[in-house]
DNA sequence: CCCTGATGTTAGCGATCATTAACCGCGGAG
DNA sequence: CTCCGCGGTTAATGATCGCTAACATCAGGG
């Protein structure tokens, strides 16, 4: 079956190295670690990447394009009902860390190590979606300033990305509804 | 016993280790940079530490040291009311974490690069840990299975620890009282 | 049939790394 | 006084790093 090969590869160099980089950290990975893990020798990804931070600065950015294209699409479509709304922020979240643990583990890591020119829109958009998880936060619990919601929805990242850590504890499915049901009585908690 | 000046030197060694962990990564740091932070060159460091990991190996140790002993302290304090030893054990991780950021993210995410020996006693302090807080939310919630717990634990170390990177949003006090309330609020949700 | 672009290879370069070697000032005990 | 060990220095060593150079293979189109 070497029929698409060609133009899969960028998109296997991308998944391989986000599994390396989620386990030993984007400096524990050298070049030849990252081609030996799709086969070839590590030069060889100079063909599809110019550096190895381009590596890491492509798996951050459709990471958070993702996260905030899919955040935007289901804050829209409850945009009347805040509390459907949060539920289905949250569903998007856990299927993706319980999916990708690889990339939400690298995400939330290795921004520093990307360089400049990308970062500040990998930021932009790690900003975006969480001001479109506040904005819905705001409309449940309107007594709330907006430092306090931005602060409550960063340590609900931090439990729902906890997952990749704990991993084996339990089958997927438990877990994304142990997840759930922690992730909403935490954001919505009064006091 | 020469132990008072020596033994401020080793601190303040691995205080700034610590910081530069967490901020760059274990692999992100070089000796020199270690050295830098304190005052001299790098090659002075193995007059205190045989090597770079057994500087990592003697922060992680000292801080699983720290959570189990108070852990252990407060849980049996409280050992006939489970909700208060829930929530001393929950104030004493947030106090932790606020307090030392570097150390905590060191904690969590530094494991893999300490060597044999000390891995094992880590890991067994860390285990030792989580099992204090799943023995008091098995007496809160008789109907979750243990594996549930743990899970249920690990999620919400994930929430609290999560401080040192979202950090600047608000100020000490009020975000202990946020922490409080969302890891107590997360790890009662019956569902 | 060759030319060319895409995708590999190995060799090598300069930088940096952790660690060791060799040396030194100094404070306090005998 | 002397000696010696503690805690520092600079220099050097061998390994490894990211990356570039130079060359090879091969498919397809003219």
């Amino acid at each position: 079956m070497a029929g698409r090969a060609g133009s899969d590869r960028r998109a296997e160099i991308l998944r391989a190295a986000a599994d390396l980089f989620a386990a030993r950290g984007f400096h524990g990975v050298s070049i030849d670690d990252l081609g030996r893990a799709v086969g070839t020798s590590g030069p060889a990804l100079y063909r599809h990447f110019p550096g190895k931070e381009a590596l890491l600065a492509a798996i951050l950015l459709e990471v958070s394009e993702r996260l905030a294209a899919d955040g935007k699409e289901r804050a829209e479509a409850w945009i009347d009902d805040p509390r459907r709304a949060l539920e289905e922020l949250l569903r998007g979240h856990i299927r993706f860390a319980l999916t990708e643990p690889a990339l939400i583990t690298v995400h939330d890591r290795e921004l520093d190590n990307v360089p400049e020119p990308h970062r500040r829109r990998i930021r932009r958009l790690q900003r975006g979606y969480v001001e479109q998880w506040v904005s819905v936060l705001a409309r449940l619990r309107p007594e709330a300033d907006p430092p306090t919601l931005r602060a409550a929805v960063h340590a609900a990242f931090g439990l729902l990305n906890s997952t990749p850590h704990s991993a084996q504890e339990l089958a997927p499915d438990p877990m994304a509804e142990l997840l759930l049901a922690m992730g909403r009585a935490a954001l919505l908690a009064g006091d």
